[in-house]
DNA sequence: AACATAGAACTAGAAGACAG
DNA sequence: CTGTCTTCTAGTTCTATGTT
């Protein structure tokens, strides 16, 4: 069997965190992340795949979803699910339990300095949600605040930085901002691509300071 | 498809200018 | 003072956009 290597916590680099990662913030660690789900309905969808990035260092698990994805969502991420295993456009995929793949999430984040600030494009409406309820639904919620700081939504920011562009999607601003293509809705290719285009724009602490909002409980 | 957000477009009311 | 018109401000509604 053709089996993906999931890069877990095992899989991170040992090398040293204080320059590379603090590429936004003067004294908080910034973790670039991003989610695949079922779905976009933030209420409901479950997590397919945490990746993250900071500096040199990456995460990136795989889990099975309880859900069925959305016919759209199958269409833009290239994953599905055939007797009980993860396929990313066929290919089976290692994959973990949601609340191991939290757990070593929780323990990648604790590698860094504290505290921590997650960013995401959209973090606000999209990923930010559905990882706390997903971590509020596992009482790791609180572990998580831990070690986490607030979130930083790169999509409000960029609105902010960059007037009348034509496009926001993270897509259109890496081949505007750094002139590629890439593998987009690959999670982890994603949260690269986001830590490249936060390093390119140098935003001001205070612009970044207006797209942060902290990890709220959702009840 | 679900839905929060930002910005545009629209609406209502207040304030000011001016003629009678 | 009264009535009319214009301009400005604040509030509301609509639309486009992003995420999987």
């Amino acid at each position: 069997m053709n089996l993906l290597k999931a890069d877990c916590t095992k899989h991170l680099s040992h090398r040293s965190a204080d320059v590379q990662t603090r590429t936004m913030a003067d004294d908080r660690v910034t973790v670039f992340f991003d989610l695949e789900t079922t779905g976009l309905d933030t209420s409901v969808c479950d997590i397919i795949q945490i990746a993250a990035i900071s500096g040199e260092k990456v995460f990136n698990v795989y889990t099975i979803p309880s859900l069925p994805l959305t016919d759209s969502a199958t269409r833009v991420t290239g994953f599905s699910v055939s007797s009980s295993e993860l396929l990313c456009r066929g290919i089976p995929m290692e994959t973990t339990p949601l609340v191991e793949a939290l757990t070593s999430f929780i323990s990648f984040l604790r590698s860094f300095e504290h505290p921590v600030l997650l960013a995401a494009h959209n973090a606000r409406r999209f990923d930010a949600p559905v990882l706390t309820r997903v971590l509020q639904q596992y009482f790791l919620l609180q572990e998580f605040q831990q070690v986490v700081s607030g979130f930083v939504d790169t999509y409000l920011l960029s609105k902010n930085l960059y007037r009348n562009l034509r496009s926001y999607s993270q897509e259109a601003m890496v081949q505007h901002f750094l002139g590629k293509t890439y593998n987009a809705h690959n999670a982890v290719e994603d949260a690269r691509m986001l830590q490249e285009l936060c390093k390119s724009w140098q935003p001001s602490k205070g612009s970044i300071l207006r797209c942060t909002f902290r990890a709220m409980r959702l009840y």
